[in-house]
DNA sequence: CAGGATCGTTGATCTGCGTCAAGCCTTTGA
DNA sequence: TCAAAGGCTTGACGCAGATCAACGATCCTG
């Protein structure tokens, strides 16, 4: 049951991008009238289903995103078959900002959803005459960097449920910043993608959240999504102390 | 014997910065003679000795820093101790990127070196007048994301000897583009800051170290050098495949 | 140049999480 | 509506790397 999403939420008149529902979480947010107009005038609107792949590792990184509905997979694979997610991607994120030549990840739908396509070059140059959106993008790339070296404390040095814990509170940061409660979760993604994103196995993902089901830190409420039923506890899980769990 | 080294190292004259030997390396190097200019005016020139603490984490961030000299090891810490090094920064590295209103890391001087340090206010003050540096970050941004997300596939799924081995790769290329031949690699760095830099211990460093030098893939020199003899073998056992290293 | 402190190496043992295996649940498509 | 396939959970067991321990090497400092 594939949801199609419209491909930039808007009215279909005059400035596609003016309407667009993900604008404000968006670089793009920072423009006034004439900026969008210039950067709509460049920008193509695509929408892709579940699975559909974004971004191949390795291919010529002509193309930036901005995904303005869905959810995206950014991952790194070892030859082997090893993957790691470096990143899950929801509307009014930016996909290409880590990009030289070719594309040094692969992107992939984990839902329907919907994007905007640059091409980098075009990008690049409207950039150059944009500076606000160029002090967007930095502010933007500088977050992500931090966010980059939380994951990293992440999987240098947290335990199986720290992982989890501190994976359930960014995403109950992101419910509140889109203006949710946080305390209710979507997890639009399967437990193997969990454990790529974390440093683990699906097993242990699987056993973990069994654990802190049973101690009712959380509740399940369907197999993707679930409820904190005690956020103090979980926050404290997720990093200010360890040790605080038994087995 | 801390070796003192001159704050910015230039003649003296005029402008400190157009003989700066860092200058290459770094992001002010996209700027002419004008815009040097402007930026020295902003900029204050420090040395520091090893163990010196330039950022802590937690504290308003309120400077920038272009390292010019030395090395500078950058962490995060869990409330019990534990120590993630998210980087390490030598001449020509940028301080200072992934921050908001507070340090999100720590950074400690490896070694005596020096740099140039800017209020972040009047940095972003410049910035907005030197579209040509703000797309020089920007590209700087992108590339540590990019670092950021190999050291994330590092962490979340390689083996104690990819993990070694990825990084004595890392410390070659780097070499190798300050214009050395890559062979001999300095290891400015005690074992257990790469341990905390691998997300491993002191002991597994050491381990995998003698493992890779009976093998003859690496020779030490002293303590801190190396030289790497199987460059093709090191770089296999970096994460082209696994299981090329029996125990 | 002596002595204490710190850093590094190596060995023995332990353990958290991975691996392997089996069965259940959910989804989907005919 | 049902069956097949994929996703999820749980249990038993194994192992890579952590921990604990001891000792050797190196480096500061007076």
């Amino acid at each position: 049951m594939i949801a199609l999403v419209e491909a930039c939420p808007n009215d279909g008149r005059i400035n596609p991008c003016s309407q667009c529902s993900a604008r404000r979480l968006s670089v793009c947010g920072v423009l006034a009238d004439e900026g969008l107009q210039r950067l709509s005038a460049i920008s193509e609107n695509d929408t892709f289903d579940a699975g559909e792949i974004l971004v191949r590792e390795g291919d010529p990184a002509t193309n930036l995103f901005n995904i303005t509905a869905g959810a995206v997979r950014v991952y790194k694979l070892l030859p082997d078959g090893r993957r790691q997610i470096v990143g899950f991607l929801f509307a009014g994120d930016f996909l290409g900002l880590a990009t030289g030549d070719r594309y040094a990840f692969s992107a992939e739908a984990l839902s329907a959803g919907a994007a905007c396509r640059f091409h980098k070059k075009a990008y690049r140059k409207l950039l150059a005459t944009l500076p606000d959106l160029e002090t967007a993008l930095l502010d933007r790339a500088s977050h992500e960097l931090q966010a980059a070296h939380n994951q990293m404390l992440l999987l240098g040095r947290k335990t199986a449920v720290e992982r989890l814990a501190s994976f359930l509170m960014d995403l109950s940061d992101r419910d509140r910043r889109a203006g949710g409660a946080g305390r209710i979760i979507q997890l639009p993604m399967t437990r193997a993608e969990i454990a790529d994103y974390l440093g683990l196995t699906t097993e242990t993902v699987s056993r973990v959240t069994s654990r802190l089901k049973v101690r009712g830190v959380i509740r399940l409420l369907t197999l993707h999504s679930l409820s904190i039923e005690k956020p103090a506890e979980l926050a404290a899980l997720a990093g200010l102390d360890a040790g605080d769990f038994p087995a």
